[in-house]
DNA sequence: TTGAGAAACAAACACTGTTCAGTTATAGTC
DNA sequence: GACTATAACTGAACAGTGTTTGTTTCTCAA
């Protein structure tokens, strides 16, 4: 065909991602295609390797977005000033984002780069932000506490809240729903808040 | 060729499980392919079908058996009659074995079974075999606890456990590497046990 | 000895990611 | 307005994929 210029470089990165998002979203990470996104944004595969990489490229980038739209999420939370509801408000935030588009948040940890190649930087630079964001909520609960404390104890919290909703979304914690799943994190949170309590009084 | 009858149906069975359970545990999941398998076992594609259904057959068999695998370890563990040490060691039991082959045991969380269809009846029994363990683990800590209680402990803290396993193999939280994910077992344990004490007492 | 059926294969189908030579429409120059 | 350089895009090709099917060959029982 040649030539088209109805889209600028710019536009045709967006309908591409945007095009993967919405295949991902409905079907899963495994039904994502190069084909089927040239399809859908009728374009030719090539097309697509003119502005990525490759797949993994686009993958990375969705990931991306999503590390950052939940940190948006995280941080415009209604302000709480109480420790405990503040950490227990961050945990359901969580699960909501996880629970209100399964297969895209999966994409997380169901995408795997080539063998020896890492994630970029800019990657885990996102992690790490809302791993502080965690710290931070965590903090007041622990006052007097070293820097590593606080690290560890927001990582404990953090892997507990993503092992409940892995292992929900991924229907692998026998009969637990939507709701269940609510309530399992109220556990851990509570238990995790008496816990801490317990332990640094004594 | 034709026939060749070197192997029973159920010596080919093993050899096939035994190859693929190796490429998985060797280069991921996504190295596994039917042409790959055939090429170790030196036999033609076609071969597999003739005794299993398809791949996700295959790979279905090769996760049941690393369930019963976790099973029996946990099942042989040393006698420790303290609640809280008690926890502590399956805690720690679940991580080793998780650890010892990454790639294999992050099959039970990689792979999924196209969309409708869910894991067989016996898949499920073998989950909830194991959580029957860690519920019975955990019910010495939760004297005089509801049924409910007891379940609802289990699997926050199998979750909680999870996470931390799950996160810490696939890199995902930054900087942890496999010493430091025993601790933050510990702390989670630890947490979890004393916020148990706290609770249950109050 | 022969026929039936089991065991295995090879080829085919429709797909996959990725590359790249070739084509075309446009922007800029004269 | 004509012309060219080049950006934009395509489509075919390559080597792989899962799975199905028809065919061949071998074994064993009658």
């Amino acid at each position: 065909m040649g030539r088209r210029s109805v889209h600028t470089a710019d536009q045709l990165r967006e309908v591409i991602i945007d095009a993967s998002r919405a295949i991902i979203a409905e079907q899963g990470l495994q039904a994502l295609s190069a084909r089927e996104i040239a399809r859908r944004i009728e374009y030719s595969p090539g097309t697509l390797y003119n502005i990525f990489q490759n797949l993994d490229d686009i993958i990375l980038t969705i990931e991306g977005q999503m590390l950052d739209r939940l940190s948006d999420v995280l941080t415009t939370l209604p302000v709480v000033t109480d420790p405990g509801q503040r950490v227990r408000q961050l945990a359901h935030a969580y699960l909501k984002f996880s629970h209100d588009n399964p297969k895209l948040w999966n994409l997380l940890f169901e995408h795997h780069l080539p063998a020896g190649q890492d994630v970029p930087a800019w990657y885990r630079a996102k992690l790490n932000g809302l791993m502080g964001q965690v710290e931070a909520a965590v903090a007041p609960s622990l006052e007097n506490a070293s820097e590593d404390t606080i690290r560890r104890s927001a990582r404990v919290l953090w892997a507990g809240v993503h092992g409940i909703t892995s292992l929900s979304t991924a229907d692998k914690l026998s009969n637990v729903t939507s709701d269940t799943a609510g309530q399992l994190i109220d556990d851990l949170v509570g238990l995790y808040l008496a816990g801490l309590a317990a332990t640094h009084s004594a």
